[in-house]
DNA sequence: CAAATATCAGTAAGACTGACATCG
DNA sequence: CCGATGTCAGTCCTACTGATATTT
């Protein structure tokens, strides 16, 4: 019989996605270790950096990740003191979350980490098929 | 300051393969879980399809999961029936694993669910760009 | 003895679910 | 009261690590 079942399972987008995701992943989590970060928290990290002071509802939503996870993640950076919660005056169901110093600093060498994971992720590909493969991505992910 | 540091985070191209892989692990897993199957099970069954009768340590390395999980999953697979275990003769360190009738049929469906999760996923592409994200991914995924 | 195979127990990260209190 | 927010406790899936037994 023998009828090439793995194979065809293997040229599905979702496999391919999947492994070269894991790949992608675990190139970035090596290099995130060096700083003792890990996904989520460098993630929420780039969005305080842009959006602060910002609650952390609206975190979830532009990281898009859990609302309860982002909970987790925050104890731990604010553990870490690299962000500080206050609560909003204006509506006392919000915290407001901001950089510290220390934060801005740690993020700047995470960033650097993270752009050389994904320079060696698609090592294989030239410029043009970089963009390329960005752009299809987009697509696929766009609004969904 | 506001320098866009999430922006540029999310142009990275671990962090859009990471957005896409979830959303079509998703897709596959909703569509799987129709036939009462997890992703690695419908792998494992894909690989004993096209390879019976095959030992457990290749199976992990032809679906590149840890040969411990195996173990789970083919004792999962076992209990439903889908699948025997028999000593090898050759070497009474393996166990030879083929695809009972049951599996076969089950594969049969799990293989068309898989196909209409997968159409969903890139349906924002066209036919041409498909076959142009498959060939970027092959090639970021070749080897490594 | 060294290497490969299979099993079992435990752990870690990530994503999720449900319950709850607070506030607008 | 309803809806949004934040917190807590716990589950699920996937992936891993370490220890062990057996066989080649």
């Amino acid at each position: 019989m023998n009828d090439p079942a793995l194979s065809r399972l293997q040229t599905l987008p979702s496999w391919l996605l999947g492994r070269a995701a894991a790949l992608g992943h675990r190139l970035v989590a090596e290099h995130l270790a060096e700083a003792e970060l890990r996904l989520p928290h460098h993630a929420v990290l780039c969005a305080v950096a842009e959006y602060e002071p910002v609650a952390q509802a609206e975190l979830a939503r532009t990281v898009k990740i859990d609302p309860k996870d982002v909970v987790t993640v925050l104890n731990e950076l604010q553990a870490r003191e690299l962000v500080t919660r206050t609560r909003d005056p204006k509506d006392a169901r919000r915290n407001l979350i901001t950089l510290s110093a220390a934060g801005r600093e740690l993020l700047r060498r995470t960033e650097t980490l993270g752009e050389q994971a994904n320079a060696e992720l698609v090592a294989p590909l030239g410029p043009a098929e970089r963009e390329q493969l960005g752009v299809l991505l987009q697509r696929v992910i766009s609004d969904r």
